[in-house]
This record gives structure tokens, sequence and C-alpha cells, in this order.
DNA sequence: CTGAGAATGAGAATCAATTTCAAAATGGCC
DNA sequence: GGCCATTTTGAAATTGATTCTCATTCTCAG
């Protein structure tokens, strides 16, 4: 019987997080999981826009055995529980963010280093409404990326071109 | 030796891009086929946002032999030529759509019937950039989508409601 | 008409994600 | 603690869209 020791990484956020799943869980006659744990944990130890395969890896880390599936259900599962949301930017695979507390925000996306920066615009989300209004629709989620160079690659870019 | 007639449909605009691949083509030392042909025809025929799926579908029924294959291979010949643009909503296949002589614009996508609004607005744009220029990126391209009912499907869940 | 090169269709391969299934784990109850 | 219905698991199979491979056919400049 191996003991379900987890040295809980990270802050009262991610402790919260585990709580609110654990509820969510019990709630629907789900089980908790010594799989789920390691899961949870890595994801909310790390921040960022995580892929499966990185959150794979380090699971794997604390427990060799993990599969691939699991980490694919219990990802699932966290987005259902509003505690990660999904992200499926161009070309790739999808990509887990950390979701509670945290306000609706776009993305920035440097198709050359792939780092990813956040934004929230008030005022872009507004007219977003508003056009949907304008024909009548109800926008129930929306999507805005910006692809290009960050300051960074655009420097670099600009050596390279000498 | 099947005779290579087509009649060819819809309007000078479709004639107008229909020359603009053929230079295209010949510019580059590819080819001119009977499959091609058909299927930029069938393309051009249609308005709208056309999976390959569809698109074959069609095209089969000029020419039963086609492939998918070649029906892939053509249509990113078009979106190379900027005489189509590839299109990824969310969750499903990529769909093309005529894209010569026409507006970069942003899409209102009804998660329930699927229909397709397409709109522009500068304001928008332009708070793009400011944003991204916030931030010292720069923009090469975007994806604005918004999800959500449009004015029939509306109407028709409230009505279920009752 | 010829020949070099390009294009074709069928099927195999890829890749992320989902499903299947038999075996293992969980947790409410006594 | 044991019982046991139910859930979960990992591995492997499957899916679905797209791309690749390859042997064969077609195109077009000379
Ligand atoms: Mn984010
Ligand atoms: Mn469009
Ligand atoms: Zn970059
Ligand atoms: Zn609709």
């Amino acid at each position: 019987m191996t003991p379900r020791t987890l040295e809980k990484t990270g802050s009262k956020k991610s402790a919260a997080a585990r709580e609110r799943l654990a509820s969510w869980i019990s709630s629907r006659g789900l089980k908790a999981t010594r799989q789920r744990d390691v899961i949870v944990d890595v994801f909310f130890a790390q921040t960022g826009h995580l892929s499966v395969d990185e959150l794979l890896e380090k699971a794997k880390q604390r427990d060799p055995t993990i599969g691939a599936a699991t980490v694919y259900r219990t990802m699932k599962i966290l987005a259902d529980a509003g505690l990660a949301s999904a992200r499926h930017f161009e070309g790739g695979q999808t990509r887990y963010e950390a979701a509670l507390d945290r306000h609706h925000h776009d993305h920035l996306i440097c198709t050359s280093c792939g780092s990813i920066i956040e934004f929230e615009n008030e005022r872009i989300e507004e007219l977003q409404e508003t056009v949907a209004e304008d024909h009548g629709f109800h926008v129930t989620h929306h999507k805005l990326e910006l692809y290009g160079l960050c300051r960074h690659c655009r420097v670099e870019q600009a050596s390279d071109r000498r």
C-alpha cells in the first residue's frame, strides 16, 4: 500500500483549487485518485499554457505509471469544474491554463518563439458585443488571438537581415 | 480522350480568379490539370465557407474519380495564390472561402445551426493594433471569432423552453 | 511526338484526442 | 476491517482530419 503523500506544491490559490475540485468530484459521484492528485498538483504548480504532453511529462516524474489518457481525462474534469480553461492556439495541441480567480483575457502569440502574452481590453469586448447585437447574435464565448513577432524576436529578425 | 469542357460557372469574378490561378501555376512550373479545373470551378461556383469534404462531394459529381488528396492539394495552392483563405473554426475541419477582392473580415458562428455571419469592424482592428504595440508586438495576422446563437436559433431555443 | 517533370488516386502514415476493455482502486455501508 | 457496486486506470485500438508515399498517368516545351 503506497502512502498517498504529496508535497502539495504552491500557493493558497492552488490549495483553493484542490478544494473546489474535491467538492466537484464528490458532488457528482466521481472518485478521488492518486493519479488525479498528481496531475492537478503538477498543473497548479506551473503557470502558463501547458500542453497535455508537458503535463504528462511532469506527472510521470512523480509517478511513472501515469498514462496519457488519464491526463486527458483529468484536464477535462478541471475544465468542466471551471478550474482550468482549454485553449486551442493555431496549429498546435490543446493547452490548459489555470482559471480560478482569473478574468477573461485574450492572447498575443509569437509565431517565432512561441511565447504567449495575455491581455484584457474592455473596449474590444464591448465592441464585440455591439457587433453581435447588430446581427441579433447572442455570444457565449469568443476567441481573439493576435499572431506575430514578440519584441524579442522582432529584434533578432532585424539583426538577421543585416 | 475525355473532352475538357467545363461550363465555367459564375461571374467575372471567378473568371478573374481562374486567370490569376493560371498565371500562378505557369509562373512556377506547375501544370494545369482537369482535376484542378473542376475543383476550382466548384469552389468559385459556391459562396460561403466550404470544407474539403463538401468540395470533394461537389467535385465528384462532375468527375467521380477525383480523390480527396487532390482537393487538399488544390485548395492549398489556391490559398498560396491568395485566391482562397483557409479558416479554422472551433472543433471542425478547415474551411475555405474565396479571397479575391475581399477585405479582411471576422466571423460570428452559430454553435447551434452552424451559420456564419461575417463582419468588419475597423475600430476593433485599430484597438488590436494598439494592444500589440503596447507589448512591442508586430502582428502578422489574427483570429477573432464570436461563438453563440444566431437570431434564428435564439428564437427557437426560447420556444423550446416553454 | 518525346521526355522530363509534375500530378494523380489509393492507401498508408501521422498526430492529437477519444474510446474500449479487463484489471485495479475507491468509498459508503455493515 | 471486509463487502462490493461503481468508478478509474493504462494500454492498446480507434477515430478523424490531414499529409505523405509511390507507382502510374498526364502535361507541355521543345
Ligand atoms: Mn492565458
Ligand atoms: Mn468569411
Ligand atoms: Zn518571440
Ligand atoms: Zn443558428
